[in-house]
DNA sequence: CTAGGGTGTTACCGGTCTGTAACTTCCAGC
DNA sequence: GCTGGAAGTTACAGACCGGTAACACCCTAG
């Protein structure tokens, strides 16, 4: 039982925390509503009585997984309050540090890849949820001072969402490995242009 | 019946083929082979008379994928032939045109993400192409004269991969529809350097 | 013409999946 | 202490999954 997440608390909150957890470790067709019940020390019932079907639950899992990564961005207001391109630098940090502590890529971009319907109720929320977050990163950029602001902003975005599912083929020694090298110097070119 | 590919050759052929082209629509758990078998025009006992199981069939297809990027290679040295800076653009011109023409992006990367199982059979396959294909890419960098060829290798390794993931959670007009413009400018920095 | 290998057909096994029904147990608020 | 709602339990439905057994067929090489 390696994805154990029993604390007593309101069983809604741990099936959704158990969930994130699985769906992210083994993927979304890859984990039962079962195996998520038991892990979270409840059963199939409760689930239903909350979740009104798992492609529901799949999709509060995303929302909260992406609320979670905007709290990082709050981090580095409250870091380097006012300094954009403090809190650019920041972001190209923390990327860098989740990427040595998961192998798992994104949540988001690894539910595309797996959910193939075009019409999965998933796909919209997370396009939307996803043109947020590059919505966010260009506002960074603009702000920081940076001419191109969408092209830097979309190349980072590629860089990193490469990184990511690179790792999940060749390892954390692959190309990945040279991320944080990428971004800064793309950085710094597009800030002397 | 949309994946039909009923030509008559020997089943085994059809069955690759027909397994390829469903695996990359669907995804591999997302089809049965029960499903690929009817749409190949045989049944299940003739695929499991070819391969021992599902597993083998994936990286078999795997493998017929990656033979079929190789192929692509041997048109840029007939098209440029010695030319390796004009090979490195045709590289990037080529991987631009199979962005819009396929948004389901990279099998082998999708299947690495599908399949989570450290000890997956295809795992391993799917690290080995991937280095291989690392590797070429490398080496044209380095024979076009390209000082940190390595550095260049990876970046633009990362930049189409994070194209091809971004496209199936954001769609074609997210920031993949700037890869040509991010590669070829990526290109002259490293040539000026 | 015949033998034999590749192929097709049908039925089945045991397992897993999402989702539901009916019933019991527990616990907090009155 | 009683009550009402949330949570747990058991069983089940219906579908699909990967994989196998047994047998009929067809077509080509000799």
């Amino acid at each position: 039982m390696t994805d154990g997440v029993a604390e007593r608390s309101r069983p809604r909150d741990r099936i959704l925390e158990t969930a994130q957890d699985m769906f992210h470790k083994h993927g979304i067709k890859g984990v039962g509503v079962d195996a998520i019940t038991e892990a979270a020390g409840t059963n199939k019932m409760t689930l239903y009585r909350h979740f009104e079907s798992k492609d529901e639950l799949v999709i509060e899992c995303l929302r909260a997984t992406a609320a979670k990564a905007s709290r990082i961005w709050d981090e580095f207001e409250a870091q380097h309050p006012g300094d954009k391109l403090a809190q650019l630098h920041a972001w190209v940090q923390k990327a860098s540090e989740l990427l040595s502590a998961d192998s798992r890529g994104c949540d988001m971009a690894n539910a595309a890849v797996e959910l193939t319907e075009t019409d999965h109720p998933a796909r919209r929320v997370i396009k939307e949820l996803k043109e947020a977050q590059r919505e966010k990163l260009v506002a960074l950029c603009r702000d920081a001072g940076i001419g191109q602001a969408e092209l830097l902003a979309d190349t980072l975005s590629l860089l990193l969402e490469g990184a990511r599912v690179s790792m999940q083929s060749v390892g954390a020694e692959g190309p990945s490995a040279q991320f944080v090298r990428m971004a800064e110097s793309l950085i710094v070119s597009f800030r002397v242009r």
